[in-house]
DNA sequence: ATCTCAAATTATACTATATCTAAATTTAAA
DNA sequence: TTTAAATTTAGATATAGTATAATTTGAGAT
């Protein structure tokens, strides 16, 4: 609960009993959450939270970068407490998505790019992983 | 319109004036549509046709690989007239999505992969489009 | 050419996800 | 304690997508 506390304080995020359960939920083990499942579980400890401010938090959350919004297959919004640079991959099968570490991947860009500025770029790979 | 209906029977779809009218929207110069951009301009020549059928032509026209199925930032789904392999550059001040020619990126992975058979990937960069 | 029928396709109605709005409540500083 | 700003709530609305019922298509039989 302390580090919780003290985390949103690091990233300049004032305190609310929502906020810090919202926390709680996304600073745990997973790192990939909807929107809907945090809504879900932060509504076991704090039954009156509404859904809008699982939304607002997590968008907050976002912009204070404690958080980082992803985008899975189809569109679908996940947040990732993995705020650090990483890739990803998805399997195809299970339609799970993986982080890959930074190194794993090394990207050159070529002249061809012409007018674009690259400032931030982000692999998606697509595959399977093979059984464990 | 023959150019159309001929394109339509390459890819194996089959011919209903939905999908002739979709397919002229969508294979027109403009290489990104939304949904809803693509509905409102079939409803334009066919006034009856309903939401859901342009969904699920364009679907269906991603299934057989006329179009191509693209996210956006924030999770928006856009289709792409474009099939070729290609990368995308986000312009983060315009939100505009530009496509990227394969060859100007390359990308090599190495062993810190792992688990993961990587069999298609893509890159997604940000930045800026330098003033024209 | 017409009919039949199963499959394909479309339209209607419904669901999922996300955001907005105004009122109520809480926070944080004085 | 007060107060202004921040935040949450509850309900409504916007955006996006899908399930199901209705309609059309296409092939084969007559």
């Amino acid at each position: 609960m302390e580090d919780i506390i003290a985390k949103l304080r690091e990233h300049g995020i004032g305190l609310t009993p929502q906020r810090i359960a919202v926390a709680q939920v996304v600073l745990r083990d997973r790192s990939h959450w909807s929107a809907d499942e945090v809504w879900q579980l932060v509504q076991q400890r704090l039954p009156t939270v509404s859904r809008a401010t699982v939304y607002n938090n997590l968008n907050l959350f976002v912009a204070k970068h404690l958080l980082k919004e992803q985008i899975l297959q189809g569109g679908h919004v996940v947040f990732d407490s993995c705020v650090e640079p990483h890739h990803h991959f998805l399997d195809e099968q299970t339609g799970q998505i993986h982080d890959v570490p930074w190194e794993a991947v090394r990207v050159e860009t070529h002249d061809a790019l012409g007018d674009f500025e690259v400032r931030d770029y982000q692999v998606i790979m697509r595959g399977r992983r093979r059984n464990h």
